[in-house]
DNA sequence: ACCTATTGTCAAGTATATTTTACATAATTT
DNA sequence: AAATTATGTAAAATATACTTGACAATAGGT
């Protein structure tokens, strides 16, 4: 399923994909399959992830 | 760096790490590895364990 | 209408998470 | 003391996360 709160907290900073994966060291094409969500990355990349949008991990992976 | 919240989290529902791997359906040593700490785990299995042992993410692999 | 930036997606390759098998050791149980 | 349980660890194989390169489609700006 998406990760319309990752896209959201994204839009948030004003950061492209592409922006946002430099940031966090990884190709544009991760980011935009983890944001349409067929994708499990690991923790290492959502945390980066996390710190780069002010966010944590329950805020934007969590799912009850 | 070891992770010694999931170990306690593990212990504290007194699960071994071979029940615990079996409840989140990977191999013992995966769940060795990832509590000694130099392993980096997919997001999926994170939650997998979380919910195993009643945490959530931000309390088992979240770091500041 | 054109141009640029942004995003979706695919296929083939590379890096690495995870499995399997196996052996060693410490702690518990009988 | 012997037997079982729990854990650490290592090497080789397999599954999959991630990259690279490429093309298409959309949205916004001039």
């Amino acid at each position: 399923m998406k990760n319309l709160r990752l896209k959201s907290a994204r839009a948030a900073k004003d950061l492209s994909q592409q922006q946002l994966a430099e940031l966090v060291k990884v190709s544009r094409q991760t980011i935009s399959a983890i944001e349409k969500g067929d994708y499990n990355p690991t923790i290492n990349l959502c945390i980066a992830i996390c710190k780069a949008l002010d966010k944590t991990l329950d805020e934007l992976f969590w799912e009850e």
